[in-house]
Order: C-alpha cells, then structure tokens, then sequence
DNA sequence: ACTTTTAATGTAATATCGTAACAGTTTAAC
DNA sequence: GTTAAACTGTTACGATATTACATTAAAAGT
C-alpha cells in the first residue's frame, strides 16, 4: 500500500515555465514573513530572486556578485544573513556537497529535502520521497540511533541529459 | 524478506576495544596498498594513523596539526594528499556536513557508506543499510533519475547519549 | 510623541577549508 | 644505468564562512 504512493518528484525540465517558479517562491516568502510577522528586507528578497532566478545551485560569493546594486560591492557577511533567513525560513536549502544553495521546490510541504544533483546540466531537483526518510528512520532507529535531521544529496545524470546522450 | 536483513550497523561504544578498530585498519591498508601495488608511504600512513586514533572525525588542519613529527608543520596540501588517497582506497570517508574526515568502519564490505553522527558525543558509526540504499536507488530511477552517487548523513543522538540523559 | 527594546545593517578583519603550480627527489620498470 | 612514473617540498593563492562591534531602523511599551 505505501509502496504504491505517487512520489512528489521535481525535477526542472527544459521547458517548463519557470516564472512561475519564482513568482510562487516570493508570494510564499512575502506570506510566510507577514504571517510569522518576519521582515522581507531588500537583501533577503534580492538574495531570494538571485537564488530563484535558475534551479542551479549558486555559490555565496555567486550570489554576492549578483548584488552589486548601488555599484558598491557587498561584503559576504550580507550574503550569508540573507541566506541563513532564507533557510530559516524553508525556502532555500544548503547543498552540503556543494557548498552552494538552491531554491527551494516544494514550499510549504513540509519535506525532508532530498537532493537530484544532475552532474551534466548542473540543475537540481527535489526527490523528498517519504519512502526513503522512513526507511532512514527505522533503520537509524533499529541501530539504537534518534534521528534528528537527514541529509541526502543524490548525485547522478537526470532525465533529459540521459535522453540527449 | 529482504526487510528482515540483519543491519550491518557500526556505533562505537565506550567500551569497545578500539586498538583493534586500528590494527584492523592499518592491516587492511597495508593488504590493500600491496594488493594494488600502490604505495603506504610515511605520510599516508600517519594521516591514517591519526584519522583512526578515534571514531570523531577530524578536519584536515587539525589531522596536520598532528603531523609535525620532526617538528616542522607541513602544508596543507600535503594532508590533502594522503586524504585523497585514503578516501579513494575507501579507507577513509569525507563527512560534507563537517568538512572533516573518518575512518571507514566497514573496509572491504563494498558499502555505501551511510553515516550516523551524534551531535553530542560526536563520534561518527556507519548505518550502510542496503534497503536504504535501494530505497533511495529505486524511489530516484522512477523519478526518472540515474543515480551515480549517494551522500546520506544523519544527524542526532546515539544510544549512549540518549541513555546518559 | 517619546522612550525602550529588538532587529537589521555597515564595515573591517579574520578564520577555516582547499587547490594550483612547479621544481626536486625517490621508486619502480625497462 | 637509464627512463618513466609516482611521490614530496615549497610557495602562493583561491574559496568559503564567521566574529566583532558600531550604527541605523523598526516595533513595542508608556
Ligand atoms: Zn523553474
Ligand atoms: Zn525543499
Ligand atoms: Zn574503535
Ligand atoms: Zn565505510
């Protein structure tokens, strides 16, 4: 029975409509801070766009170059407030192997985030099969383990990189 | 059936004989590196050494640290070295949570390695549970997914831990 | 409205982690 | 012994992330 549950895969395909992407992730950041009563600042919300702006994963310093408004260059410190919010905040996640951040593509679902890394297209996907966090748990559980967090980073060639050779 | 499988779970306890998580270590690179004709020289020894000296992963600088027998502090890169080393002949494993390193607990076992990290004692056990593993590997192929790469690491409490309150 | 408190920002410095490049040396193979 | 491959020494640098503290802006209490 669980087994026959539909996965709520994402995985960006190449022609999907990715403004609606981002308009969905800020209309959820802008809820999400008026109803915890958290301020959506200019850095948070540029940071946000700049994350939001492709599904591959962008390095803080990336990031930092993209938010030279005002000419002047920001110091990395800014970079990584805005992004320790926004994560806070469930709505970008750290790709540990990478040491870089992504956009986050189930917002709202509350979700053990796991990872599709194309290695080819560089685009990154969200598995968060409740099938595999289960399976972590019992089995982390069953070795005398309490689980208090899971990280998964699945590394690999996706769907339409695989088809194109 | 397959869900009956005895877990092949690694946590060090207390007061588990350690000497001989090293020794068994140590012989196996030696078989290893004499196998494959490659060389267990000085320096990759001593970083072996080191790793193993405990189950709390280390960082590259503190295992350097460690390093200045003849009093001179070495390069970084010269820990680097023996690390890739090591962690290609899967004698060592990477953690990305921590940018810090362990020694395998289950050399020659041809596992994924799975690792449990407890976040108070801080020492690192192996889960290298196979149903994960296909889990995961069967939930991310029907998502259309190839997967070359799994990085699983949990985070929490270990049974000793939880039981010392 | 003013004061108090809290949150966010600006700025500089520094810590931590990791790699590139290249010359020199040792070891294994021929 | 000569050659080729692997390893080492050394320097420099790049990339990632945090600490500390002064300042400003916003929210809350009066
Ligand atoms: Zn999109
Ligand atoms: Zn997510
Ligand atoms: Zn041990
Ligand atoms: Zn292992």
């Amino acid at each position: 029975m669980e087994d026959m549950e539909a996965l709520p895969v994402r995985f960006p395909s190449r022609q999907h409509n990715h403004s609606s992407c981002v308009n969905k992730l800020l209309g959820d950041a802008e809820e999400e801070c008026r109803r915890q009563k958290l301020r959506f600042t200019e850095h948070r919300r540029k940071v946000l766009e700049i994350i939001a702006s492709s599904h591959k994963p962008l390095g803080a310093y990336d990031i930092l170059e993209q938010m030279n408004f005002s000419g002047r260059r920001q110091a990395p410190v800014v970079a990584y407030r805005a992004l320790d919010f926004l994560i806070n905040l469930g709505l970008v996640h750290r790709l540990n192997s990478l040491n870089a951040f992504v956009a986050c593509m189930a917002v709202g679902e509350d979700h053990t985030a796991q990872f599709l890394i194309c290695r080819q297209c560089k685009n990154v996907g969200e598995l968060n099969s409740n099938r595999v966090s289960e399976r972590i748990e019992k089995d982390a559980v069953e070795a005398g383990f309490q689980v208090d967090q899971q990280l998964v980073e699945i590394i690999g060639i996706c769907y339409e990189c695989a088809e194109s050779g």
